[in-house]
DNA sequence: CCTTGACCTGAACCCGGGTTCAAGTGGCAG
DNA sequence: CTGCCACTTGAACCCGGGTTCAGGTCAAGG
């Protein structure tokens, strides 16, 4: 039976995280250990579980402000709204980031021989973003 | 023809880009401005471009050095290595920010009335992770 | 008894990517 | 001449998410 308590570092390798990142949670008010034996912290299988969802929270991107927001809803309106918000930005940032993989591919595909400033794709793009922005660059000589 | 060089107030403005943060690469040895009027930067248009593509890749999620070593590289096997790089990490990257948004998503739409921590997927996914990293947690004894 | 190892604390430090600040310069308008 | 504004510099600071360090406590084992 043995009491399911775990000590800080056993929680620690079983998350693959630090005892200073669990101590470090803890002086932020985020997870808190549930009991002290002579002075060290002891955690409860619940309280690995919280500090789990943490880890899956901070994976989807929240800061560490927002996890706290999320663990302290006692509406759960609370929480909604931040994981919404969150949504909306995971929906940017992979788009973002599902661009820039194929930028970078078709760059590493694109001829085998030339300097990058040279790549045709890449100075499409290059123009694209420059007109995005409004160019008087090459439109007309004088301001 | 009114040579085309812009101050860097102007560049900041086209580029959605702070002075400061032109003064700082310019620390930084990434980009340095052409050439100057009584002390005063002023850019050439070929140096917009290469700000504008310093801003992909810091897009395509490449540090600052990451960005130095492909401006810098002579030869082309160079830039392509750190590309390669980038883009297995770009994989994973999305691979993590999708599974994440689909969880989340789930959880919004789970039920609409529980707390998170009673969220079916949500305890569905925290113990895969649990299982992942080994676990003695729930094996025997518990609660 | 004494060492060893895991733990404790507060305070200081690290990193990347900038921003902010104080103090000074240059040039043009009124 | 006097503003005024955009620019210059080096140095200091900010942020988030921790890590590191010095110095101390505790329980077990040889």
């Amino acid at each position: 039976m043995v009491p399911p308590f775990l000590t800080i570092g056993e929680v620690a390798a079983r998350l693959g995280i630090a005892t200073s990142a669990l101590r470090y949670y803890e002086r932020r008010g985020l997870v808190v250990a549930d009991t002290r034996r002579s002075g060290q912290r002891r955690y409860s299988e619940a309280t690995v579980r919280r500090l789990v969802f943490v880890q899956m929270l901070q994976d989807a991107g929240l800061s560490l402000d927002e996890i706290e927001g999320v663990l302290a809803a006692g509406d759960n309106a609370e929480w909604k709204g931040i994981a919404r918000r969150r949504l909306a930005q995971l929906d940017a940032d992979i788009a973002r980031l599902t661009h820039a993989r194929e930028l970078l591919d078709l760059a590493l595909h694109c001829r085998f021989d030339h300097p990058l400033d040279e790549c045709r794709v890449m100075n499409a793009e290059i123009d694209q973003r420059l007109d995005m922005a409004g160019s008087a660059l090459g439109v007309a000589g004088g301001v």
